[in-house]
RNA sequence: GGUGGGAUAGUCAAGUGGCCAACGACGGCAGACUGUAAAUCUGCUCCCUAUGGGUUCAGAGGUUCGACUCCUCUUCCCACCA
């Protein structure tokens, strides 16, 4: 009998391990992470996972949402998520990734951007199991000699280490010394909140395992495990996704905008998504892979269940049903969308006036240029004449294949 | 602090007195094609009711008939030396 319910519990062990590495790029002391899964499932002692979010953009994205989804499984076993928000980080800028040094925030910014972060991170997360913590609450309190006694635990030369620092350094682009500072703050905020396990992307890393030195430097026994997930890719299937480079699919995104973005993706992307963002298990994901092989399945398909899926999510099963309509609609065969912005002008006005007013166009020059190459139309035909006036009626005006805005002139 | 180098459109990067609204690459937009907003091919890519006009090459002055190109100062960046 006691044999069994062993056999039982390490089974749930390993099965949760398997859910947690899935996906991951590398873990760091994999072993304290099944001793904190041991515990939970033997005497059920929870534990801590933290995880670092920039509050620098207003909105979260799918990228972010694949640490989100890791944190959830994380608190489905056991796990308290310590989710903090860089309040005081912000205000320094991490270099990570860019090759340019990050302009600083405002408090204010910061503030205004943290609540609508939230309440979208719930999307995924559950709620009751999470702690919202912001850094500039420890942070901000230290004093110069704190800073220095802090900026002791790392050298130079190691600092130097770091990839994105030693590219910026050899191709002369300017660091700021307070991007040192950087890494040693966010690794004191795993002294501070001793957290257990920290998980983020793998351009993380060296930020990651500065929080495990610096919580042997201060004395803390048990070292956080460290998950790193991989950095999900843009939109155009190189590039990280990311605000600045426009190249992501918001949480916040409408339903229409999430499937058709989706969808967009490069068929070899797709895997990539199927891998991080879906829910499916790995066995099916390869099963689906098979038959695309296989050519038994159609990889449109394929990538519309993932639309569908990630659209379900964030929206409604319903809602992403709609916009699956919407979307054959509107491009498999080229009929107008259903919501469509609606303008007025109040005399007669000239095409290209009227195209920029109705944001369809960035300015009269390049709403001539889509003119003369026929890709703008008025009430599906071809606009000709690039200096005609739309009188008084209402017009349905489109320029390419999916930029559509109904005017009225009176 | 000293010496030298640099700053060009969304990004990278040519251009060293007129032929420059400025080569090229990437990105972006449009067209064709397609299972898609994929891939591929083609065109476009500062603004302006436009076969013309206006404003650009870090900023401010200057030389010149004429400056992105030469000179002076300012700002910022980089390297070496301290």
């Amino acid at each position: 009998m006691h044999i069994k319910i062993k056999e039982r519990e390490i089974e749930m062990i390993n099965e949760a391990l398997r859910e947690i590495q899935r996906g991951s790029a590398e873990i760091i002391d994999n072993e304290r992470v099944e001793k904190l899964l041991k515990a939970y499932f033997e005497e059920g002692k929870t534990y801590t996972v933290k995880a670092g979010f920039d509050p620098t953009a207003p909105d979260l994205h799918l990228g972010h949402t694949v640490l989100l989804q890791k944190l959830a499984i994380f608190q489905k076993y056991g796990a308290r998520v310590q989710f903090l928000i860089g309040s005081f980080t912000a205000t320094i800028g991490d270099p990570t990734g860019k090759n340019i040094t990050r302009k600083v925030l405002s408090k204010e910014d910061i503030v205004k951007n943290i609540s609508s972060y939230t309440t979208q991170a719930f999307k995924i997360l559950d709620e009751s199991k999470t702690d919202i913590v912001y850094n500039d609450d420890w942070l901000g309190n230290m004093s110069a000699a704190d800073m220095i006694t802090l900026a002791s635990n790392l050298t130079v030369a190691r600092m130097l280490e770091r990839d994105d620092f030693s590219k910026r350094f050899k191709s002369n682009t300017p660091i700021a010394t307070s991007e040192f500072m950087y890494p040693l703050l966010q690794g004191y905020d795993s002294v501070y909140l001793k957290s257990d396990v920290e998980i983020g992307g793998t351009d993380q890393k060296f930020n990651l395992l500065m929080g495990r030195q610096l919580q042997k430097a201060y004395g803390i026994k048990k070292q956080q495990a460290v998950l790193m997930m991989p950095i999900l890719e843009g939109l155009d299937g190189v590039q990280k996704m990311s605000k600045s480079l426009g190249n992501y699919i918001g949480v916040s995104d409408t339903a229409n905008d999430m499937f058709g973005k989706v969808l967009s993706i490069s068929d070899d992307l797709m895997w990539r998504y199927y891998e991080l963002l879906s829910n499916k298990s790995l066995d099916e994901i390869a099963a689906l892979q098979q038959g695309v092989y296989d050519q038994t399945l159609h990889p449109k398909k394929v990538k519309e269940d993932l639309a569908f899926e990630i659209t379900a999510r964030f929206h409604s099963n319903e809602a992403a049903q709609n916009a699956k309509a919407e979307f054959e609609k509107v491009h498999a065969k080229s009929q107008i969308p259903t919501d469509i912005a609606e303008f007025t002008a109040s005399e007669d006005i000239w095409i290209c006036k009227a195209l920029v007013d109705c944001a369809l166009e960035p300015s009269t020059s390049q709403a001539r240029r889509d003119i003369k190459q026929g890709g703008v139309k008025i009430d599906q035909i071809k606009v000709l004449d690039d200096k005609s006036q739309l009188t008084i009626g209402e017009y349905l005006l489109q320029v390419g294949k999916r930029k559509f805005a109904k005017l009225k002139v009176n």
